[in-house]
DNA sequence: CACAAGGTGTTATATGATAACATAACTTTC
DNA sequence: GAAAGTTATGTTATCATATAACACCTTGTG
């Protein structure tokens, strides 16, 4: 939440009581938030009353341009970036039993992909690689 | 087309008029397609009036079910799948400029996402690879 | 034919996302 | 510190995506 802090005021990003809000909302949830939970749950935490969808959306949109949170497209849900600081394009783990997701990084994974895009002469700009399953965890205890 | 109704006449699955339209529609389409411009689509290119949405959603999930088409989640669309008969994972080229999208089979990225999610202790059950970029064509052109 | 299973139709509604415009809060600049 | 400008938030409406629940029809089977 720091690095947060210092990510934003490093580049003169005003992390707002709201941003604050909807990014530690996410932060503690360990499993990805969508957007309409996210209001539901400004709406029970806080002195504030019910924000609209445009309010939260505003606040994802700042947060995902300044990578603190990923956007979880197979789930149209937010998390949380665990290395917000670095420029990344990683891997999320998504477990299908208890939602726990982790971000990974992975040098043979990025190679693998930049090496099958020059392939086919392809530029690539955004990549999304959601991989979903059961974790460490939950694969052991029968689901 | 053949190759679908031989996936479906293999396993007993019943590849119905309204299926098979929608079938067809997305594989003229060399773009993903999203599913209110299916149904769009059919109720122009048919004797049938305009089908509801749970309608065009089942007849999409029985062909995503088959390996038929894929779903393209950053899009929220549709897309034929190239090769339905074998089991395979692979890669989605997306154009941002034309749309254009293509699957591609690789295995050094197979490998990789298989070690990465042996080294997290992970059970893969499904994965999304989605490339956004730009393709051959359009990355001569200035966009 | 009667029945069961599977497929489709229909209505309503949840969830996800954005456009357009109004108001409020914070920063400069003077 | 007030005026002006910028950025953030509130509000209303609306579009897009997706599913739940239930009714009806079709098809294959005994």
């Amino acid at each position: 939440m720091q690095q947060a802090e210092s990510v934003c005021s490093g580049r003169g990003a005003r992390l707002t009581k709201l941003r604050r809000q909807v990014l530690e909302l996410i932060w503690q949830s360990h499993t990805p938030l969508g957007a309409y939970a996210l209001m539901d749950m400004l709406e029970q935490s806080s002195d504030r009353k019910r924000v609209a969808p445009p309010t939260v959306y505003r606040a994802l949109d700042f947060l995902l341009d300044h990578g603190l949170i990923h956007k979880v497209h197979s789930l149209n849900a937010f998390l949380g970036c665990s290395h917000p600081k670095r420029e990344h394009k990683d891997a999320l783990f998504i477990c299908l039993s208890c939602g726990f997701t982790e971000e990974v990084q992975s040098k043979p994974i990025q190679q693998a992909i930049n090496l099958s895009a020059s392939q086919n002469r392809f530029t690539v700009k955004q990549q999304v690689l959601e991989i979903c399953g059961l974790c460490s965890h939950c694969r052991g205890a029968s689901v």
